[in-house]
RNA sequence: GGCCCGUUGGUCAAGCGGUUAAGACGCGGCCCUCUCAAGGCCGAAUCAUGGGUUCGAUUCCCGUACGGGUCACCA
């Protein structure tokens, strides 16, 4: 009996790899074009660091006109989660990412290179264990989970490395013999590689992103084919990524460390391995200490939140890119126009620390994505985001004539407003420009001027003699003066700021005034503008 | 603890042996035909630390400290 029998009974069906080496050929595709991944496993939950990959490996794939596919591993049956694949493309696809290839719902994906969930991929992860096995690089291992136990308290006792390698490994040279009679009785086992490394030796490796580095070699017999009959993350990497013709992996840093097995593994199929990238965890401070952005903690760590909030795609996708590659900004300075994909995305520029979440610039580059925009644009996005998160906004924008003249105050202009970071503050903002939000009788807050037979005065004195809805915006503003000036203020205000004790105010305390009894607030965008799109009716009616 | 990776203003960061050490956010001040949001100008603020190498180190090497990752039949 050799390897090839103790093969042929642990998988009896499995096919010969050459079959599955002949149906995934090398892709045809133009030089310098990366195929890429995103593989979560399917816990329907969408990280802000996953997006951040994401974004990169997309950008990497249509840079070079390459291959950008998702790959499910549910190799983990304990943490199935109910529709999570749909769920997370639908998030994905909130940030207009979407794939060349892979799934595409709960069990179908589209693409050459399937299928494309690892659970319906086990018979191809059998013919390359049972490959392995039959050259003798895999073998069998009837260790119990107690007995792994014991293994490792000895040598934490011992003060060793622990694991299973070397002359720990138990099972790794049982005779064929023995195995197959242990198979035979029907003990439980696992399928491991023989691990051929050294942890004396070193092995060089360049990442994409940290650039040139030395780990020791894996000598550890790592599992590949788990108990339940389902292939571990390492083992499926390595078959599915050969097999779909990957060539870039970027994935979370988290994987560092595992690099000397995976290429390891890659070695022992006889597979080239593909390039990796590896990118910093996106951080939080947490009191006096850094650490990654938590699930269950953050809010800020889920896509979904960013939607939630109205922060739009480009702005997040913004943010993210400006962590990436800092010459990101002053790109986009210059080509305030241009599409992100039109950016020129260096991967190798990427920081290898991890950097640390900022809302605040995050909501700033929001901004700035959002003064880009047309009123229709904003009304469109706005109206969508108020459809699922906020009904009385909703109800507002309606009438969508009005509100394009509300988002079209002091916009499409060379300078346009930059108030609104996200559109969950848009109600606010806008909700006295319509007529059944404004209460009129409602206590306001003046400014300098608060003697209430002053204010009305002012306003009586502005809506009798000045107010006139066809001025244009010059004689608007003299009339303003003119009334500062006829109240007994100054009319300028550089005049009140040289001599203060001369008057009472100035044009501006007038116009603050005007301002609050129109609309409640002291601080507004520009109040000419606000009158015209109110229109003369409602200005009459809020100030008399 | 072992093995990896990292450390430039409060934050994100340029920088690759000689620079007045970019820029952005934030902060402070001033300016701008009315208040804001902006915009313009100015300002405060940084190379973790100790040794080398060198004519010269933020940049190269070693140690230390600190931070992060990883050591599962989870991915």
């Amino acid at each position: 009996m050799d390897y090839k029998d103790l093969a042929n009974l642990i998988f009896p069906d499995a096919k010969d790899i050459s079959y599955y080496e002949e149906k995934y050929p090398e892709r045809n595709l133009p030089e310098g074009a990366v195929v890429t991944r995103y593989a979560p496993s399917p816990t329907g939950f969408v990280h802000i660091g996953s997006l951040f990959q994401v974004l990169v490996s997309s950008m990497m794939a249509k840079k070079t006109g390459g291959v950008n596919f998702l790959r499910i591993e549910d190799t983990d049956q304990k943490r199935e989660v109910e529709g999570a694949i749909v769920s997370v493309i639908n998030s994905l696809k909130d940030f207009g990412i979407e794939f060349d290839e892979g799934m595409v719902n709960e069990e179908e994906g589209k693409g050459n290179y399937g299928p494309y969930k690892q659970s319906q991929r086990k018979e191809i992860y059998e013919a390359y264990a049972k490959y392995l096995i039959a050259q003798g690089k895999a073998y069998p291992c009837f260790a119990s989970p107690e007995e792994l136990e014991e293994l490792r308290a000895k040598q934490e006792a011992a003060k060793l490395r622990t694991g299973y390698y070397g002359v720990w490994a138990k099972y790794r040279n049982l005779s064929v013999e023995e195995a197959v009679e242990k198979i035979k009785n029907g003990e439980q086992y696992v399928i491991r590689l023989k691990s051929p490394g050294n942890e004396e030796k070193k092995i060089k490796h360049k990442d994409v992103i940290k650039g040139n580095v030395e780990f020791p070699e894996n000598d550890q017999d790592i599992i590949i084919i788990k108990g339940d009959g389902l292939p571990t993350y390492h083992f499926a990497h390595a078959v599915d990524d050969h097999l779909m013709r990957t060539t870039l992996v970027v994935r979370g840093e988290e994987w560092f460390s595992s690099v000397p097995t995976h290429l390891q593994l890659f070695y022992v199929l006889g597979f080239k391995p593909p390039k990796y990238a590896h990118i910093p965890t996106i951080m939080k401070m947490d009191g006096e200490s850094k650490r990654k952005l938590s699930k269950r903690k953050d809010a800020e760590a889920a896509v979904d939140y960013y939607t939630e909030e109205g922060i739009p795609k480009e702005s997040v996708l913004e943010y993210l890119l400006n962590i990436a590659n800092s010459n990101f900004e002053i790109w986009r300075k210059q080509n305030p126009d241009k599409n992100i994909s039109e950016f020129d995305f260096q991967i190798n520029k990427m920081g290898v620390s991890g950097a640390l979440f900022d809302m605040v610039k995050m909501l700033d580059v929001s901004k700035n994505v959002i003064s880009r925009m047309s009123a229709e644009d904003i009304y469109n996005k706005v109206n969508e985001w108020a459809q699922n998160y906020d009904n009385e906004l909703f109800e507002m924008l309606k009438d969508k004539e009005y509100s394009l003249k509300v988002f079209g105050i002091e916009r499409g202009n060379s300078k346009p407003r930059k108030d609104i970071s996200k559109w969950s503050e848009v109600k606010d903002n806008i909700l006295y420009m319509y007529n059944d939000k404004f209460d009129k009788n409602a206590e306001y807050e003046y400014g300098k001027i608060s003697d209430k037979k002053e204010i009305d005065k002012i306003v009586k004195l502005y809506i009798e003699k000045y107010f006139d809805i066809n001025d244009d915006k010059q004689t608007w503003f003299d009339k303003m003066k003119d009334l500062a000036e006829e109240l007994g203020y100054a009319r300028e205000v550089k005049m009140f700021k040289t001599e203060p004790d001369k008057w009472p105010g100035h044009v501006g305390d007038i116009s603050t005034v005007i301002r609050v009894s129109l609309t409640g607030r002291q601080n507004t965008p520009d109040l000419y503008e606000i009158m015209q799109v109110l229109g003369k009716d409602t200005v009459v009616e809020r100030l008399s």
